[in-house]
DNA sequence: CCGTATTTGTCCGTATGTATG
DNA sequence: ACATACATACGGACAAATACG
């Protein structure tokens, strides 16, 4: 339990190398503060923790404990839990507490559904949309998950492949599907963390279908990108389904 | 300006016949606060008054204005904010206040562009899931838009197509899908009371199209459903457009 | 440009409801 | 079943920032 640099957002620490103006922690914290409230910082920390499974599925969040530990009284808290809810992060039970979200096989499925759709129509945007730079950025993701394979470290897979289909949700060049799109894979992402199956999927083929991507959107075929898009959700549901022997739906 | 009546749920006042046991508001209020926290009832409120066009979009929200016509402290009303910021319907600035959102064309035009997405799932999965009785109700609704048309009250005619595109979401029996689906709408409609066009839209035409998708869904041709619902979507975004003279978008 | 009034942001106290022995 | 402990829901007070004259 500290103070309000506990919520600070995950400013990148930067090498230290600038001898220009180095801003301490707390100049840091004004400059924050300036923008935002402690009840958004609250509810960014939160996420960021729920999210990443630091905070696990099924979690009782305890109002003066949260509040304690990001160094903030509980009406932010209150405020932040709000805001969680609405996004789905969070079950609010009046009078008794707000508890992580647990994302059910069955709702994992229909997540996956609407992401397909999503994630096509992401591809369908992004391949009349994207810029050049953005095409080689998604190359680079991939070249990367190359490497990354090769290590052996599927936790670096995974932030890779969130940071692939992130930048194309970004190159689609709306900002609605962008928030909705986060919106479903933050709520995916619960129940991935639920059944520990984060990044165990068969990277050397995802790997491909990623290169297929990138060719069908940089060849601007809107109809190609879209329809690989799909399938590559419809097939991630299905290997996960696989690994865990759970029934995966049919279509 | 009253108390915790004016946020109870629009529960339907009953032709008041039933001499066996008539709740008092009193009571009623007792059994609504039993589940829901005055946070949530300020928030169906506002988003009722706001999708309504009650409160026009660009309004600001006085956090003690707001609190002392629902009858409650600022805690709640604070609370309520957050999430309905979360749900896209309220802007917050720091220090400055909370304002009803205004959407310009361009983010209508992105709203559109995921609407037809969604419906296109929407059409897929009511096909394949859709019950007997269902597709009678999507029935009854278009009849019922025949007599509006007839009586001119655009209106009504609105508030049915509201409801039949609604049913149809649900028949998708897909809850996340139908989250979605409702916080698109909602933020559309943000958009169309700004325009002030809400229901002028072609009738008669648009019967048509809503016939055409029962009979596509009642088949269950899950590929028809979707491609109708697609361009319906397109076609009343073109329409809506074309109404205003603002340019519409290709494709 | 400054002082005042209003509004927002935050914190804490109290009442009510829930869980536990 | 009762009493106790605890957590949440709500309200109100204080501080900081903004808006206005």
């Amino acid at each position: 339990m500290l103070t309000i640099f506990n919520l600070l957002p995950s400013i990148t620490p930067m090498p230290s190398a600038s001898t220009t103006k180095r801003p301490t922690d707390a100049s840091l914290a004004i400059e924050v503060l300036r923008e935002h409230s402690l009840a958004t910082l609250a509810q960014q920390e939160l996420e960021r923790r729920i999210i990443s499974g630091e905070i696990p599925a099924g979690s009782k969040l305890n109002e003066v404990d949260v509040a304690t530990a990001l160094g903030v009284s509980r009406g932010p808290v209150r405020e932040a839990f709000s805001a969680l809810a609405q996004a789905g992060l969070v079950r609010v039970e009046k009078n008794r507490g707000v508890f992580v979200r647990q994302v059910s096989v069955e709702e994992a499925n229909e997540f996956y559904e609407v992401r397909a759709a999503l994630e096509g129509l992401i591809g369908q945007l992004a391949a009349r949309r994207i810029s050049i730079d953005e095409v080689e950025a998604l190359r680079a993701v991939v070249r990367r998950m190359h490497q990354t394979h090769k290590s052996r470290k599927a936790d670096d897979y995974f932030a890779l492949n969130v940071e692939f289909h992130d930048l194309l949700a970004r190159a689609a060049r709306n900002n609605a599907l962008l928030a909705q799109y986060r919106g479903i894979v933050n709520q995916l992402d619960l129940y991935r963390r639920a059944t520990l199956m984060h990044g165990t999927e068969n990277i050397p083929v995802s790997t491909q279908e990623h290169e297929a991507i990138i060719d069908a959107v940089a060849a601007r075929d809107e109809q190609r990108a879209q329809t690989l898009l799909v399938e590559h959700v419809l097939v991630s549901r299905a290997r996960l389904h696989a690994a865990l022997g759970t029934p995966a739906p049919k279509a």
